[in-house]
DNA sequence: GTTGATTGGGCTAGTCTCAGACCATTGATG
DNA sequence: CATCAATGGTCTGAGACTAGCCCAATCAAC
């Protein structure tokens, strides 16, 4: 990686993840994984989600048929039918957390959580130099509100909304996609980690800094405070790991 | 894109780009753009660059006509022969410019922009806080020389190859894609600018001090001078475009 | 009940993409 | 000047993917 030809590796990289099939799957993954559908909720109608996606029924429907083979959805016929959410994320086990991180790598976990560090504090930086109107601020309060009050089933769902609205308010589409991409990389690894009540309002704590940070319009107080926040968690990633 | 329908619009995007054939193509014109393959360079072998692509010769021959027959490359038969690179980045000009950023739309551009300054700060950031050794300290001042040293025609390419090289040197592959691909967004624009000796002149002084402050393993440092530089590029472009 | 709108289920014909084999050209080397 | 290794050029059969169409099931509304 150190002569003239780094970038060859960088640029000339493959062109596709896999076949359209696995790459439905994956995309789907994220979404229950994220709760961007969350348990119970339902997909959007097949024709619908086959525009979104960028591909035919065929193959959307046979991704929907593995997720809902391996559990993740249930499917009903029918006017108001549709494929429904049934995943709920599993219990926090350091057994698990310690597979995750064999299954991904080393190397594979340190650039994840460097290029989240990465995309979310620069998100962070960059929300807290515009300005928000009312309604802006307003979402970003609620979804405050809305973890802090979150029971333990919800947290991490509403924890991943709370990060990934902090992207989608820069307005930055592909800042947005970046740290979605990045959170569902380590979403599996967060979810095995045991929720104590310490750690808990520690990140209760710290998500109230990053919202005051960008409300006040101080990047580097948001920065600042997006870096503890994501060390914190790193380390706690760390600690259960060793 | 305020309301919680916004993480569906991120999540639930198109799986594709578009067929394998122009994903292909476009692949080709990042690594001809970026000076991966610099003019009058050959690409790898169609056999071996089809496997690294992970696509079909059959498929990469399609592309590699496409861009023969737009004078991108010129392809040579028999041992020794190849796709050789013709492109020559065109002289800057800011008619280009205006017409290079109207179709592309100004959010969007706002929004490369905005991406490119978050990732490549942070890659400044990141590759000051690890510990280099003697190999990539030499490597990262060698492409501080020949940027120094770069003649008019050589100075975009060996632009680009600092800057990526800044990202490839943290390790961090994830970065290392999210760099170049902000750069391919934006270096149609770059190249449309004007260069006037003040502003290299500026440019070189601001690249000295990223490469300070990174070999001197300080990451606050490294990333203000990476803001700096990136916003006075971004505040040009704003300058020739009004 | 009956109806009608909405949704998943399935089929077909055509296009894109692939893997692999074989051919044609070139030019350094002996 | 003959050889031969490396490279682009071409063909074929199989599988993946798509667009479009119609069928089947469900349930609120009348």
């Amino acid at each position: 990686m150190l002569d003239e030809s780094a970038r060859l590796m960088t640029v000339l990289r493959p062109v596709r993840a896999g076949n359209a099939f696995e790459e439905t799957v994956e995309r789907l993954l994220q979404a229950i994984k994220l709760g961007v559908v969350p348990p119970g909720g339902k997909l959007p109608p097949e024709r619908e989600l086959a525009v979104r996606l960028g591909i035919s029924r065929v193959t959307l429907r046979e991704a929907i048929r593995a997720l809902s083979d391996a559990g993740y959805l249930e499917v009903r016929r029918g006017r108001y039918g549709g494929a429904f959410v049934t995943y709920e994320p599993p219990a926090p086990d350091a057994g698990d957390l310690r597979q995750a991180v064999a299954e991904m790598g080393h190397d594979d976990l340190a650039d994840a959580l460097t290029f989240r560090l990465v995309v979310e504090c620069g998100a962070a930086q960059v929300l807290a130099g515009v300005a928000l109107d009312a309604d802006r601020r307003a979402l970003l309060l609620r979804r405050l509100a809305e973890l802090d009050e979150a029971s333990p089933g919800d947290y991490r769902r509403l924890d991943t909304a709370f990060h990934l609205s902090i992207a989608e308010l820069t307005g930055s589409a592909l800042l947005a996609k970046a740290c979605a991409d990045a959170r569902s990389r380590v979403s599996d690894l967060l979810n095995a980690i045991p929720m104590l009540q310490v750690n808990l309002d520690h990140a209760a704590v710290q998500h109230r800094a990053i919202v005051d940070a960008i409300l006040s319009g101080d990047p580097d107080a948001a920065r600042r405070a997006m870096t503890e926040h994501l060390e914190g968690t790193a380390a706690l990633l760390r600690a259960f790991l060793s």
